[in-house]
DNA sequence: CGGGACTTTGAAACCCTTCAATGCCAGTGG
DNA sequence: CCACTGGCATTGAAGGGTTTCAAAGTCCCG
């Protein structure tokens, strides 16, 4: 599950606010065509425009959600710093991208720019490449947590995925950016279930919070296995 | 849900074995480099090797799959006619590929050459993109599915799936190229409730069997409701 | 015909969802 | 300054759905 540090990491590692903007090569090219928003809490940041650009999470966070037939939504990417989306010309189904916290900061790039640098420039297509990529490592991940079988274990792999996607870098310390209710959208369960989660890894000593949405992370290890040590039936 | 129809729909639309062999242009590029092999059920395609080559499913199916910590599978990925993978140079997670069918012919493409041949052909690049969009797009769909609510919710939305992506054409008659089991490890549940899922749509009429893994819709409407007409709570 | 893999069905236990109510916190207006 | 309000989070209890264990049924192939 730890799915960071692929060919090309596009996270940032470090403490700075956005290592991209700064970085030369193809990063630069992209840049250049770049467009910065901010946006408030849950205000949406693509509706049907999304064919005319590509989108970056510079900071804060966002949510890609789609409206499920039975009107239940269902958080179809987790969008952090450094996440690439957009990628899509045309969209069929009805997904929305919403920034989840006050401030969230997006990079638009005209759809077409990219693509004509792209074509120009094969450091700027494998860049692009690289970043599509990334996106599926992250869908990837995120199956694998919502295919788990147990509520604890879903909360409990949701939070590693957290500690290891976050800027604050591979701290204990966790700031979602998320409310109880966008977990239960992300983890395809009721929000009391995810509450009860949580209270119950808080319970068993696994976790510890110094705030609603600040996570301290106990003992990892017994997350890993799921939020206990139950149902470890190894192969 | 329906996916299909992306800006470059790469799946066998019509009859043919395997269109994209015979295409021009940036297909052609690629297909002078394929290697085509024939594998056995449940014979493994990747292993550590995938950082090699890219893959393209020719005929027959394959699953991208993920061993959970607890010893249950989940498929990641279900690879039909047409779908790219492998397109991570470095796995650290240990996915395996493997045939779902016998005499499933797989096309594999050196990555150094196909990078190469991305750099200096645009055309190449961005069909390459348009394969992990295309990717990210089965991904967000299965996502979908896995993240419904109810079993029979979701044994409908991968009815309907099937149907979409089967290379049989749009037709109500889906030859699921896969166990009970393989069902159950995509949509992250029990075997023994995917069979009732799949009793109680034949049992309800929604669905109709011509042999164990012959399914013919009867009522598609009802099926996406999914499988009947309760739970519908309306926005 | 028998074996084995796959599928279906049954019953009990468990987990999650749902409905409902309470608690917590911040922002607002009196 | 304090009560109030609304959003968010937690907790409780009942009901229903899914998993699990178990066993029988089905199909294909040697």
């Amino acid at each position: 599950m730890t799915k960071s540090g692929n060919a090309l990491d596009l996270r940032p590692s470090g403490h700075q606010r956005d290592p991209i903007a700064k970085a030369s090569g193809p990063f630069a090219a992209l840049e250049a065509i770049a467009i910065n928003t901010r946006y408030r809490r849950y205000q949406e940041i693509t509706s049907g425009e999304s064919t005319k650009y590509w989108y970056r999470v510079v900071s804060g966070a966002a949510k890609r959600c789609a409206t499920q037939p039975d009107g239940r939504r269902q958080i179809v990417s987790l969008l952090l710093p450094g996440d690439f989306f957009g990628f899509f010309p045309c969209e069929d189904t009805d997904f929305t991208v919403e920034a989840l916290v006050e401030g969230t900061v997006i990079a638009r790039y005209p759809r077409r720019h990219v693509e004509a640098l792209a074509d120009i420039n094969p450091a700027v297509s494998r860049l692009i490449r690289e970043m599509a990529f990334a996106a599926i490592s992250r869908l990837e991940a995120q199956l694998l947590i919502v295919g788990r079988v147990t509520a604890l274990e879903k909360v409990a792999a949701f939070l590693l995925d957290m500690r290891e996607r976050l800027p604050d870098g591979a701290t204990d310390m966790i700031a979602l950016p998320v409310s109880r209710c966008d977990i239960a959208d992300f983890l395809a369960m009721s929000v009391e279930t995810v509450s009860r989660s949580l209270s119950g890894l808080k319970h068993r000593g696994l976790i510890r919070f110094t705030g609603t949405r600040q996570v301290n992370i106990v003992d990892r290890e017994a997350i890993e296995d799921g939020g206990c040590g139950h149902r470890s039936r190894a192969l």
